[in-house]
Order: C-alpha cells, then sequence, then structure tokens
DNA sequence: GTAACTAATTACTATAGCTCGCAAGCTAT
C-alpha cells in the first residue's frame, strides 16, 4: 500500500520534525513540511523521476528534489540518517504528548538524557525536572496528564462521534440570548474521517455568559482553559472542545480561519500578504492602514482574496487554491444530488430491520430508487440460500405496488473469493438488478495477489460495484495490500464502479484513493450499507468523502436518472 | 529551503492562553 510518494513525504517530513527539535530554521522546517504534504499528494509516482521531473513537483526545489532522488536510489536520505544518529526515536516521539513540544524535548533530553516516554514519567516521578529552566510545578502536572490522554482516550474518535457532541454544542448554545450566529469548524466542517477535537464558533458581542454556560454544559468533563475570546474543555471520553467568540462583523473571516486546515490558511495568508492585505481570524485588514475591509461572510473573504468561496472539504492545500484560482473548482457532490442508495441489508441476513421498513426509509429520504443487496451464500454465517434469495426478489417486486414512486432493485452483495470469484454462477447472477461484491475474508493476502483479486472481480460481467474496496476497519483493520492504479484501470476498463461506504467507521473508499481512482477515469457509487433505518443518515459522512475526493454529480452513478443507471448497470 | 517584480536578497500566516517568573518563550491551532 505504501507508495514511493508516501514513503518519500514521511521522510521529509520526519527531517522537518527532527529539524525542529535540534532548532533549525524554522522556515526551512516548513519548507519541508509542506513538500513533504506536496510530494504526498502528487499524482504521479515519483520513483520514476529525474531531477528535473521532480522539480516540476511544486514546493521542491533543487535540495529537495536531491533527497527525494537519494531516496528513490538507496532507499533513505542521508541527512535524515544523520540526524537520527544524533536524535534518538523516542525524542521524536515525545512530541506527541500534547503540552510538550520541540523545544521542551530536547531540554529534557539533553539535560537528562530522557529519551522515551516512559523514561520520561519516571524522571516526573524522581522530581528531576525541577530546577529546569522553563519546567514548573504545572508544566510537570501538565506532561503527566499529557502521556496520561496520549495513552487513553485522547485518540482522535470517528466524524460521527465528534458530529454529535458538536450537533449538542452547537444546539444549547444556539438557544442563548447573547448568540448571534453558532456553527462547528475544524476538521469536522472539513469531514475529515477523524478527528482531533472539535472546534465550535459563535459570533457575540458578550462573550462571558457564553463562555459560563458552555462551561456549564453537562458534556464538560473539565475546563482546560478559558479566556474571553476561548474556552476549552475535555469531555468525559477525553475529546477536547474548543469554543471560540468572536465579534458578528469578523464571522466569516473566524469560520474561515477555525476551518482550516492549517496548510489551507497559511496559503490564503500569503495571498493576503501579496495584495497588502492582512488576513486573521477577526477579518480581511489593509496591511498598512489597518483598515477592516471585509469579514461578515466565507463568500467575502475569498472574494477579496480572488477566489471563489472553496467548499470546506478541499482546504487541505492539496491543489484546491491553484484550482481555484483558475477557476476549475469542481461542482461537488451533495447529499440533495443522490437519487438512490445501492447497498442495503435486511433482516433476512444481518440487518436487524425488515424489508418494508428499509424500503419505508429509502421512500422518506425522498430517493428515487433504492437496491436491496443482502449478503450471498459464501459468507456462511449469514446462512443465505438460493430459495431465499428468490423468495425476497419476489417480496420485492410485490412491494413495489406501494411504492410508485421509488424504484426498488433487488441485489446482492457477493463475496470476492480469495481467487477473485463470486457466490453463484452466471445464470443465476443474472437474474440481479444489481451486484455489489466486496472482500469479507482473506484480508492479509499480499499484494500481487490481492490486486489480480480485485481485477477479476471488476472483469466479471455480473459485477456492477466493488464493496468498501480496501475493507478497511478504521483503527482497528489495516485497508489491504493492493496496487491500487491497476484496480482502477481495470474498473474504469470494464465499467465498475468503486463504492464509498458511508459508514463512520468504513469511509471505504477513502478520499486519496478517490482522487486517484477518479483521474483514472472511475465511477463511484455513495451508499449507506443500511443495517438499520437509522443507518441511512450516515449518507453525510460518505458524502463528505466523496467531496474529499473532488468528485462531481456525474462521477457518482446514484446521482444519474434511472434509465442512464440501468445502462451502466448492463455493463455485460 | 523555496519562490519571487531587488537577481542576490528577501520574505515566509497570525493569534490566544499558559507558564515561568515578572517580559518572553512555548505550545497549539
Amino acid at each position: 500500500m505504501a507508495r514511493a510518494n508516501d514513503e518519500a513525504a514521511a521522510l521529509i517530513q520526519e527531517l522537518a520534525d527532527l529539524l525542529s527539535i535540534t532548532g533549525g530554521d524554522a522556515f526551512k522546517i516548513r519548507a519541508y513540511e509542506k513538500s513533504a504534504r506536496a510530494i504526498a499528494g502528487h499524482p504521479d509516482d515519483i520513483s520514476g523521476l529525474d531531477l528535473a521531473g521532480l522539480r516540476k513537483i511544486p514546493t521542491v526545489g533543487e535540495a529537495i528534489a536531491k533527497k527525494i532522488l537519494d531516496y528513490t536510489t538507496t532507499g533513505t536520505i542521508r541527512q535524515v540518517e544523520e540526524l537520527r544518529a544524533q536524535i534518538p526515536a523516542g525524542v521524536r516521539a515525545l512530541t506527541a504528548v500534547p503540552t510538550l513540544g520541540p523545544k521542551k524535548a530536547l531540554a529534557v533530553y539533553e539535560e537528562l538524557g530522557v529519551s522515551s516516554v516512559d523514561e520520561l514519567e519516571t524522571a516526573i516521578g524522581e522530581g528531576r525536572l525541577r530546577g529546569l529552566k522553563g519546567f514548573g510545578a504545572k508544566t510537570e502536572e501538565n506532561i503527566l496528564r499529557g502521556i496520561e490522554l496520549m495513552r487513553g482516550s485522547g485518540e482522535r474518535v470517528l466524524v460521527d462521534a465528534a458530529a454529535g457532541i458538536a450537533d449538542e454544542v452547537v444546539a444549547a448554545l444556539s438557544g442563548l440570548p447573547q448568540v448571534e450566529r453558532c456553527e462547528h469548524a475544524g476538521s469536522l466542517r472539513r469531514m475529515r474521517e477523524t478527528i482531533g477535537d472539535v472546534d465550535v464558533l459563535v459570533a457575540s458581542t458578550d462573550p462571558r455568559p457564553i463562555m459560563a454556560a458552555f462551561a456549564a454544559l453537562p458534556l464538560v468533563h473539565e475546563v482546560i482553559a478559558s479566556g474571553d475570546k476561548k474556552t476549552s474543555i475535555r469531555t468525559a471520553k477525553g475529546l477536547q472542545v474548543d469554543l471560540r467568540v468572536v465579534p458578528p462583523e469578523s464571522w466569516g473571516a473566524a469560520l474561515q480561519y477555525f476551518t482550516g486546515s492549517q496548510a489551507h490558511n497559511i496559503r490564503t495568508r500569503e495571498i493576503a500578504v501579496k495584495a497588502g492585505l492582512k488576513l486573521s481570524e477577526y477579518g480581511l485588514f489593509d496591511a498598512e492602514s489597518g483598515a477592516l475591509i471585509v469579514s461578515e461572510t466565507e463568500d467575502e473573504v475569498y472574494e477579496r482574496l480572488g477566489l471563489p468561496w472553496v467548499h470546506p472539504a478541499l482546504r487541505e492545500d492539496t491543489g484546491e487554491i491553484e484550482a481555484a484560482l483558475a477557476g476549475e473548482l469542481p461542482r461537488l457532490v451533495t447529499v440533495d444530488d443522490l437519487r438512490g442508495d445501492l447497498h442495503s441489508h435486511t433482516d433476512l441476513t444481518d440487518g436487524i430491520a425488515p424489508l418494508e421498513d428499509m424500503v419505508a426509509a429509502a421512500a422518506d429520504r425522498g430517493l428515487e430508487y433504492y437496491a436491496i443487496t443482502d449478503h450471498a451464500p459464501n459468507l456462511f454465517m449469514q446462512r443465505m440460500t438460493d430459495e431465499k434469495m428468490l423468495a425476497q426478489r419476489e417480496q420485492v417486486r410485490a412491494l413495489q405496488a406501494s411504492f410508485p414512486d421509488l424504484a426498488l432493485l433487488h441485489g446482492t452483495e457477493l463475496n470476492i473469493d480469495p481467487d477473485g470469484n463470486v457466490d453463484w454462477d452466471a445464470d443465476f447472477l443474472a437474474g440481479f438488478d444489481i451486484c455489489v461484491a466486496s472482500i469479507h475474508s482473506h484480508f492479509t493476502q499480499d499484494q500481487g495477489t490481492m490486486t489480480r483479486r480485485l481485477v477479476r472481480a471488476c472483469e466479471n460481467p455480473h459485477v456492477h460495484v466493488i464493496g468498501h474496496p480496501t475493507a478497511r476497519s478504521i483503527g482497528r483493520r489495516a485497508p489491504v495490500d493492493a496496487d491500487w492504479d491497476e484496480v482502477f484501470r481495470a474498473a474504469a476498463r470494464t465499467g465498475t464502479a468503486m463504492e464509498i461506504d458511508s459508514f463512520p467507521d468504513r469511509l471505504d473508499l477513502p478520499a486519496d484513493l478517490i482522487r486517484r481512482a477518479k483521474r483514472l477515469g472511475v465511477r463511484f457509487s455513495v451508499d449507506t450499507d443500511a443495517h438499520s433505518v437509522g443507518h441511512h443518515r450516515n449518507i453525510r459522512y460518505g458524502v463528505g468523502t466523496a467531496q474529499r475526493g473532488w468528485l462531481t454529480p456525474d462521477d457518482v452513478i446514484n446521482t444519474w436518472p434511472l434509465e442512464r443507471l440501468r445502462e451502466f448497470l448492463g455493463k455485460a
């Protein structure tokens, strides 16, 4: 799975981290970080590029190009090796402890020889940090809590968990008389697949009572910091929530700023500086006079910078600024664009709701078509049989009369076996309106075998969609290892769609692979994979992932009118 | 280290709050 691009980017990022510890020039460090992102996001494989080719990557100049070449020829970068010899890996790991940055990490290493998180904990226990310049009792306490957090629940949470907290905070604060506007921002608004902390923004002229009300919410376990402009709390499960209160006239600039990403903000601020402006969370200002120019809405902020409004899902500095400047931003697919859902389950297999309830829920979503795709026999615990499947088909056909505005498709979710074959022979498969095929076993095959397996599934004329293609489970199971570009070329060639599964712990395909697949001409299906009525609500996360993959409605087959979809399903 | 309207220098996002120690650095975003 790790491409040369990703490995080279990781090395360059490590170089930046190590330099920040040894106290290198801050701008040099930023240059490395920038180029690491650019290399990771570069569409072409860097292993075939020469010095000139590498330098064509934005932010990669002479020196970094040579380092990448060093990597592609020797497998590593000399400067990284040298710094590794100087700074043990454990010291770099120390900077992962919240409240312990590069400066303090270096101090404990140089003064006390501490080079791992465990050693740091011991050193604090023995009182060895006392007397170190810049380390007081409070710092000790904060580091210990940081270590505890890092080991415990302070990890990133799935997007639905963060969305639940954000919705609760926004609902509670929106009711306060002092609050003029209230929305969540941050990585949740950008729909990242996991969320480190929740950002909530309020517009008001009277912050005090809002901060007090926020700190008193039932979900608050601990108040980390509180001032007039910002209050940070932690929930019982360890999720940090930051509340910022800004004046109403700063709303647009503040929302833009707190939505991030940091990399995107750096780019927008650079554009401001070049135009003789200054952009901060309080507004867009004339750099010389300091006069406020605009900032009431995000639209105004972008417009004054010479850019169209950029959708939050694109704000990662992976090409959206260039596309915006060129007027080539994609019109992203939205939940409202979807006419159908092509992957769902009932209580015939492992769903918990009967067919009628699932179909009624689809009708409530306002869909025009809906596919029932229960599991196929080779997923043995589901006890599927030919007879059960055919009986369900009769039920679906009969139910159709009750839903004149919702076309029901009878399908199945097939299992791609280790060789790339699926359940049932061609004759039986031909009886389905749609077949999704997914990997449910043998996740650890080597890359070559896995690639052939997926390509073979695409080449099956009865397989229309590859379900949750990487089979990952976020935080629990790694994605399968395949040569994705080869899989995507097969999908494009055979007219097989790649699914974007909306389950918050799947979000599969992930956004970076979506972008690669789209470049190779692949189509997508954004589905809920619903196993209950409530799962239909997950569609927002699948659509968010599709947006992060720069997809337009035309890229997504279940935005198409039913007739066009039917043509696609007749791929054979 | 890179990019740019000084072509050899120059600028590089901007702010809040905390901590230590009483002005300034660090961390986080």
